[in-house]
DNA sequence: ATTTAGCACTCCCTTTGCGAGAGTGCCAGT
DNA sequence: ACTGGCACTCTCGCAAAGGGAGTGCTAAAT
């Protein structure tokens, strides 16, 4: 790795920069009047050859101007990214807007979504805070109709998931009721590794929604990561990068299988912390319909309870002293919302 | 309205299905080769000069091809709207889909966006049926932690809402228990409007909750359609009328406003019966931002009870003999399963 | 009376050529 | 070490030219 002078330094960055909200070429001239640097054009190109033979410029043709590489991309991502803060002005919006709403996972994770979205003018994606290791705290039986039941599982740390059953025959809902009350007394507390060694019940219906519990306990564990929310799909479109190639566009497919998305997301998460960004740019050779694009992701939650991931899409080009920040922020806000939630405990 | 001869029927019939594949202006020279229709060039010029004439086609310029007006596909689409089947085979593999999925409501509304969006190749848009008078079931309080208390409300019907309560202290689990049991000997089988003119209650733990809860059903009754669901939105993407033109990509907000959506679904559809498919071309004057695109819906559910909305929408150019029999099936499906989960009631 | 063949015409789309403009690399001079 | 100058390269925009596809009309054939 070549180190840079000063000035190379600060040129790539004006480059960058330059490029990121003309997504033209710039050349040495352009470069020269536009900034006032005390440079003459034929200086700038001096340098430019330079960073271009270093590898974090390149031409799209002989005698056009230059375009970072995706190398360039990444110099300019790590000198940028410690400093960067979001203004003290938006911060209060934002949390504002967090605090003033229903305070549910649902509505959080819309919010957020759509907080990440506007802020950078990518596409953002939020998938909710999944518990790590899930102990039982309360079975809800009611009887909705007929041989239908509806299963509601409360987990330690407020963890909600409902399920409709469906028993072979009609059963009163006062015998549901004691069910689920003896349930109640005998698993409180209680891992889905440690409900699996019970023995059985007498009562068969008991034991018929013990497994069903188990079941869905399993379920909630298993899963890779929490529902996913996303936003701002149509920020993109108007991007040169996503209306002209199909290339870019064929990177948005994977915002429509959320199974591919969780994959996305708890890969390259999975061996970061929370609180620190990951910034993938061009795809880094694992993903090949990313290669246009570049990813701001960040994990959020309380380690070792819940944790959940988000992150925004954007061109290359994207702004990423704007998206940097803003992906840090929310992150930081909602590890902040989780942590409330299970503190109580 | 002019009447066509029966060879004017079948050629225009030809042009329209040949332009939906091909998005070329479509000539009468090309149209004589390649259907074996025993008519020269000349004698098809003649009669698409009348159809043109009459306002079923149209020239982008002296010398070109033909194109559909919206008139011409309106005929097109009400002359194969009631012939139009799903081939048997396509049915059966649907339905299986749906009765094998896990007989919950979010399921089976994922699982028609993503049919209809697949068989249609267009977007898809499917909001939850959505009841018209809701009735009081069942309350359950669960104390989650600390001041949190989880509240689930089931009404008559199956329908279930879901809210987390911050009461002013901490209050045990039994005296929750307590106050959902007498709640639920009062309040069993009314209606909203009845609840709020019952008289106070002693406990004012029970007080609160009753409000709590007929806020709840109010919101339930009043937002005007259930959640929405939607599916295929890059389907649309490679298209040559979303990828040339900004316009018909500006048709793609609506399908990031929920509101907006939820607007367009009931509006179009308040005034149609179940079971009826509406078909929007070209947004009839009405939606300036889907001027070059069509839209078919359809209600489904049991009037009076609990209705949705499902659609499809594409460029006006969209293949309206897939879209047209699968929305109509779907909507029938749901229909069906809407009604077998009321029907228990 | 209807259909067809032929013809002249129109307009789009692509190719071609050319000049302007922007940018580059390099060299020589400060 | 920087800068001015120069020759060179390549894109882009524009205009002109040619091909192609399609049309409308008329006159002949069925």
């Amino acid at each position: 790795m070549p180190t840079l002078t000063e000035r190379q330094k600060t040129l790539l960055m004006l480059i960058i920069r330059d490029y990121i909200d003309s997504a033209q070429p710039v050349g040495s001239k352009r470069l020269a009047e536009h900034y006032h640097i005390n440079l003459s054009s034929a200086t700038i190109r001096n340098e430019m050859a330079a960073l271009t033979e270093m590898g974090y410029l390149r031409q799209p043709h002989t005698s056009a101007g230059r375009v970072p590489t995706e190398e360039g991309y990444r110099y300019f991502v790590s000198e940028m990214m410690h400093s960067a803060e979001l203004p003290e002005t938006v911060q209060h919006t934002i949390s504002h807007q967090f605090y003033q709403s229903r305070p549910e996972l649902d509505q959080w994770m819309t919010l957020a979504a759509s907080v990440l979205a506007n802020q950078s003018q990518g596409v953002s994606v939020v998938a909710a805070p999944h518990v790590e290791t899930t102990k039982f705290k309360h079975v809800e039986l009611i009887s909705t109709q007929g041989r239908q039941v509806l299963m509601v599982l409360v987990m330690l740390g407020g963890e909600v998931s409902q399920q409709i059953l469906t028993l072979a025959e009609p059963v009163a809902q006062e015998r549901l009721s004691g069910t689920a009350t003896r349930l109640n007394g005998l698993l409180t507390g209680q891992t889905a590794q440690a409900i699996s060694t019970l023995t059985a019940r007498p009562d068969p219906l008991d034991q018929d929604i013990l497994l069903l519990v188990l079941q869905d306990m399993r379920r909630l564990v298993e899963k890779a990561s929490g529902e996913i929310y996303t936003d701002g799909l149509t920020n993109v479109l108007s991007e040169p990068e996503f209306s002209e190639s199909d290339e870019a566009r064929r990177a948005l497919k994977i915002f429509e299988e959320p199974a591919s998305l969780q994959d996305l997301l708890t890969k390259t998460t999975s061996n970061s912390n929370v609180g620190a960004l990951q910034v993938l740019i061009g795809g880094e050779g694992e993903y090949d319909d990313l290669r246009q694009c570049s990813l701001v992701i960040a994990r959020y939650g309380v380690p070792g309870m819940a944790t959940g991931a988000l992150g925004v899409l954007g061109p290359m080009r994207m702004s990423y002293s704007r998206t940097i920040p803003t992906v840090r922020f929310v992150a930081g806000l909602l590890s902040d919302l989780v942590s409330d939630n299970i503190s109580g405990e």
